[in-house]
DNA sequence: GTACATCGCCAAATTACGTCA
DNA sequence: GGTGACGTAATTTGGCGATGT
């Protein structure tokens, strides 16, 4: 691995994220927006929690001051709603705070990998579509995808991690390699002392063995004889012309 | 044209439940 | 049976772009 190699890895803040990030930005937001109220078909669930729950959001609609709560006050409903309805369904006597987690079957993991395979985000008729095929609700499928979506992101920067963790070591040894040439050429310089009155462009260094060539009478049996003329190193045409 | 409100979606962080050693 | 680690479903928070007024 040389230095273009490091350079050039193509590694990405968020590489993970590269083409959800692309796919996210077309369908559902590039398609005229016709919204879809994906909890439609539970409002009967929400009348069952507004009965049977007290009310527990108002706490959330006082957390922040953002507009945007308001509007999640009544999907928060849903949701809760959505959950009581699990309970009911799931013959659960706890409270009406208790949070129940859902374990996917493996027909319905297999499914929802197979489909973020093909996408890793969903456009809301894909969402509904996956949603009824599944026997989940969509927001249970939304949720999925982004969890998923977490996940494999996580899984590639731990890869990308390792991977720089390797060309970290190995620019170290190199770098460790380096040092350690350029203090026995100091080494050979000092005793060498004819050679500190010589100019440097007259001495060459032999790309393959890495001796010093140069010229003299005893240029072609010394490897530290000085070269007859300056000599410029051809890997193409003279790939060891100082030995 | 633009300022504003609203909506839906998403990522990131966090919480909490279920399972297993 | 209790417990901690782990995987993951679910929640919270905040940002952003699209849309309507």
């Amino acid at each position: 691995m040389d230095f273009n190699d490091v350079c050039n890895t193509g590694l990405v803040l968020g590489l993970g994220l590269t083409a959800s990030a692309q796919e996210s930005s077309s369908p559902s937001k590039v398609a005229p927006r016709k919204i879809i109220d994906v909890n439609k078909g539970y409002e009967e669930s929400i009348d069952l929690y507004r009965q049977a729950s007290p009310p527990h959001s108002a706490v959330s609609s006082f957390s922040s001051g953002r507009v945007k709560r308001e509007r999640d006050l009544s999907s928060e409903e849903v949701e809760a709603a959505d959950r009581v309805s699990s309970r009911i369904s799931d013959e659960d006597e706890d409270g009406p705070n208790a949070r129940k987690k859902l374990r996917l079957t493996k027909e319905q993991s297999a499914l929802l990998e197979e489909s973020f395979k093909q996408h890793s985000t969903l456009n809301p008729k894909q969402k509904q579509a996956l949603a009824r095929q599944l026997n989940l609700r969509p927001r249970q499928v939304e949720v999925w995808f982004q969890n998923r979506r977490a996940r494999t992101k996580l899984k590639q920067t731990e890869v990308d991690c390792e991977f720089l963790k390797k060309c970290c070591e190995t620019l170290t040894d190199e770098n460790r390699r380096l040092q350690k040439e350029l203090q026995e050429l100091k080494a050979l310089k000092l005793a060498q002392p004819l050679y500190m009155h010589m100019p440097a462009a007259t001495l060459t260094m032999c790309p393959s063995c890495e001796r010093i060539g140069g010229v003299g009478e005893n240029a072609s049996k010394s490897p530290f004889s000085m070269a007859p003329k300056p000599h410029f190193y051809n890997p193409f045409t003279n790939p060891s012309a100082a030995c």
